[in-house]
DNA sequence: GAGCTTCATACCAGATTGCTATATTATCTG
DNA sequence: CAGATAATATAGCAATCTGGTATGAAGCTC
């Protein structure tokens, strides 16, 4: 026989609760309400669920072992609620993210710790990619945001928001020979082997052009394809150069290890910033994790700003 | 926040079964009532649960978190369905049975473990007890049914079924020297002890008027007040005698260590029966139970009376 | 792209919900 | 044991919801 969920439910509130009234407030129900559909389960069932006449309501074997029932359900619902409660929060549920790995590994991924003291229960899903994958992803419905260096944008149906200025360092250890010197030419540069950026990357063009620019005439290049942690391990260990976003070399300082040259580098037409879809409704996760990346970003750009007003650097 | 439980079970069952339709049939449902529950929880949670434009119907993961609550409550509905109908059918349940030790003993515990190969989730609850205790017992609710035997009864709120004629035997073990003889009168019985069944059981009063039929003058009584598997203990060791009903010995025939003295023993007013509240619903259980005593009862009579036969009783 | 299957929508009759107001019943108290 | 008190049951009502049929729209298969 088929019953309905919300009776044993009641039932089971009301068994809890010892009385109809008390399980009526339990569920924040009148009283009327859940008498009545007590009288109407019985009539149903056709057997009785309360001892009557007694006061402190008691129910039957039979009313007892419906209202265990109903008190799963009880429970599953107010689960239920619960997970409902906390995705429309955005304290659950998962956000794919994708980008350039030197931003994702150098930045993201300290933002996303960050993150996840607030909302450990959001699942964060990283993938990798230079523009065009990017795109087509979000499109795709494969990637809910990306975080990526972007000059131009094709279609009006992506959603472009800047973060951080598009700006690039030469990076090198703490103990670089090129460090001492009072006076630094950027053709010194050439001196050094250099590290090459992953194949298509947009760091990769960054390179060409600022070697051009310091007269490159076939600079050594013994290092090349390795992603960020490799990059970085490398160049702790030589002294070899290599061109970073400047966020990525300013959020390494804490090691003491790698830094930068004090050496103005030519600056890319794109800027780092959010990719989206635009206008689509976005689950509260989302939003929430964008909101925190772009507030991150914000403050990291603060820190960068304030401390590019003690290092001198040169041309 | 609050939501129907039922479009939990239906979210589930689509879930499941793979597709709206596949769903829906699961349920018993049509296809457009489930779709339309579908479309109003996502429209109320403001978020998708499937994702759309692909036709293998795949749940988003907010959308499978939240169809296994559902999945809980399906199956606890269908526990729960699953009780009514078991208690519905008196598959499930419980009775709860009173009645003189002796019919209790010697043949209802008998006649409750065939019952039981039936129905073994029913419950029985027994207790004890004489007419008086036993009607206040039923009409205080404390008892479904009592099995006693019945001469008078007050009040019609009570309904008897009378399920075995009023007989009694004088009981022996059967190599009792009694049994030996060609003629048997009934006198010689006061030459043994006998077993003096418990204060205030009506055969207390049958056995007094029984002795008194065969002319007593003092007959020695060393042994009173053991419930039955006491006094057939005691009959099997010894050569006392006891009055017992006839049905009871009967039953302990199998055993060949027991009898009844050929002797016609004089016929008290009441017959065994049933009692039970008149006109009063009771629970499946309760009437199977009911029914199955009186099915019982009516076979052991049949067997008694074709036994009967080839038998040939003295007075 | 035709045909098939599956899902979504529109509309309707009937059931159910939850409410307020009120009657009924059980328990407690003197 | 009557009267006070608290709890439960009933009645009536408006709004919602249910599930059904009929039908349109959209994916998949070949």
């Amino acid at each position: 026989m088929k019953l309905d969920e919300r009776h044993l439910i009641q039932l089971a509130a009301v068994v809890n609760a010892g009385g109809v009234s008390e399980g009526a407030e339990l569920l924040g129900m009148t009283q009327p309400a859940v008498s009545r559909t007590l009288a109407i389960l019985e009539k149903r069932l056709g057997e009785a669920l309360f001892v009557k006449g007694r006061r402190p309501l008691r129910p039957t074997p039979f009313g007892r072992a419906l209202a265990d029932h109903g008190q799963a359900m009880l429970l599953s619902s107010r689960k239920a609620s619960e997970l409902v409660d906390n995705f429309r929060e955005g304290r659950t549920g998962a956000v794919r993210v994708a980008g350039t790995q030197f931003f994702m590994d150098g930045l993201v991924s300290n933002l996303i710790a960050d993150f996840h003291v607030a909302r450990p229960d959001v699942r964060v899903i990283q993938s990798y990619g230079y523009m065009e994958e990017l795109q087509s992803a979000i499109r795709a419905d494969r990637v809910d945001l990306a975080i990526c260096p972007v000059d131009v944008l094709d279609g009006d149906d992506l959603e472009f928001r800047s973060i951080l200025p598009g700006r690039n360092v030469v990076a090198c250890r703490v103990t670089h020979p090129l460090l001492m010197k009072r006076k630094l030419r950027g053709s010194e540069v050439l001196d050094y082997p250099w590290i090459a950026p992953p194949l298509n990357s947009p760091l990769q063009a960054d390179m060409r052009a600022l070697l051009l620019s310091f007269g490159s005439t076939g600079v050594s290049v013994p290092y090349v394809g390795g992603s960020l942690a490799s990059a970085i391990n490398y160049l702790k260990r030589t002294d070899a150069l290599t061109i970073l976003p400047h966020g990525v070399v300013f959020a390494y300082r804490k090691e003491r290890e790698i830094t930068a040259l004090p050496l103005r580098v030519p600056h890319p037409e794109r800027a780092l910033g959010i990719l989206k879809l635009a206008g689509s409704p976005q689950s509260p996760a989302i939003a929430a994790f964008t909101d925190f990346i772009i507030k991150g970003f914000g403050s990291l750009a603060d820190l960068i700003k304030r401390h590019e007003q003690s290092v001198v650097w040169k041309a």
